[in-house]
DNA sequence: TGTACATCAGTGAACGCGCGTTCACTGATGTAC
DNA sequence: TGTACATCAGTGAACGCGCGTTCACTGATGTAC
């Protein structure tokens, strides 16, 4: 997404960058009350703007939720990017991704919360599609890597969905785990470590043969 | 959940059997419009009663979603004791176990979308804190026999939170999956197969020292 | 077997509420000349 | 530099709607005697 100093140069206008505030509440909403609780009459509300205003940008709820989404998928980008460029080999660099996702999860639970959503987001949303798949190649790209050191047989796709179904799965049940079981609270360093435990795991299964 | 019969034979009242009707009726809304779809009235008008009938079973909303996380966590114990009975040797049997998680997910998309949901379920009520815990206890079981016959140094709580992440996750991302990979139709005999195989790939990692 | 009573599932009218959307408007910013 | 005009972000009143909840009720089932 843009920086905000970007956003607030390009924008000048009565708010200052409108847009941007009201993803901000709205992840605060979804983030309080989960998806069940939005509103754009609250988001408009809690961005301090009269309730008709989202429809000049968004256009409607789920113009407003599909940017939410977009947003996800850019941020997943962004913290994977970093986290791959760090990493020391295949296997670390799977390990380090994972661990980026969920902690994306973590930070930003409205985020990723809705983006896969189909009855809440515009997933036929060109935006969408086209940073979904940036996303999704940052596992592709470490996998192919792991293929090429590691295992020439390796099924790239398929070890792909595998990795995003276990940290998308991680995500989804973290909270009822760190309230389930006391030995893990629900600080978000743990579920990382967990999140990376999960991956080198995963990692013996995908290079043997 | 009750047998059909079992219920109707219970509560021969003016419906027959109303509480069981109406569940009926909300996973059926929640399947064509998803969970943001869902409200109290557009059940009762389905499950062909006034809009009142309802709280008399289930006292509000969050009542009537709470007991539908229940049959969601029944399907699954119903479905994983069968696979599991069905097994030869542990191997066979996480596969098994992992295959018939992911089959209730997708024969029963309502159930599994809600299931994990906080801001609609009360994750407090006894009968889904006993009723979670037994699906969950499947894995757990089948990781037992993991431990024992294969790998000592298996920790059985984290392999069942993996296992447990993998298959949800796969539920929740299968939609994205199959409208945008080709290769895979939406068949749930395809899902059910790639389940599979995961767990397979899972225990490779999970059986190694 | 029959009568009186209690229980409770389901009705339907009524309520107030927050919602999304529309629309004429205000007023600030940006542009043409 | 100054004036006139166009653009467009944001306002606030108004609308109709579906929602959850309440409540006095009806009428069928079950029970006591």
């Amino acid at each position: 997404m843009p920086t905000s100093a970007a956003a607030s140069r390009q924008a000048g206008y009565h708010h200052g960058d409108l847009p941007n505030a009201l993803k901000a509440a709205a992840a605060e909403v979804i983030t309080e009350k989960g998806p069940a609780g939005f509103s754009l009459r609250e988001v408009a509300r809690r961005a301090g703007v009269s309730h008709a205003a989202p429809a000049h940008h968004f256009g409607d709820t789920t113009g407003l939720l599909t940017a939410l989404a977009v947003d996800a998928f850019r941020l997943l980008d962004e913290a994977m990017t970093v986290a791959a460029a760090a990493a020391e080999g295949p296997a670390d660099r799977l390990a380090r991704v994972g661990r980026a996702y969920v902690e994306v999860g973590l930070t930003n639970p409205a985020h990723l919360d809705i983006v896969f959503r189909p009855d809440l987001v515009n997933t036929s949303d060109p935006d969408y599609s086209e940073w979904g798949e940036r996303a999704y190649g940052h596992l592709v790209d470490a996998l192919e890597a792991i293929k090429q050191e590691m295992n020439p047989d390796l099924d790239v796709d398929d070890a792909a969905r595998l990795c995003w179904s276990t940290v998308q799965g991680l995500i989804v049940l973290h909270p009822g785990m760190s309230s389930r079981d006391q030995r893990h609270g629900a600080g978000a360093e743990e579920i990382g470590d967990l999140a990376e435990r999960f991956c080198q795991l995963l990692l013996v299964g995908l290079v043997s043969r």
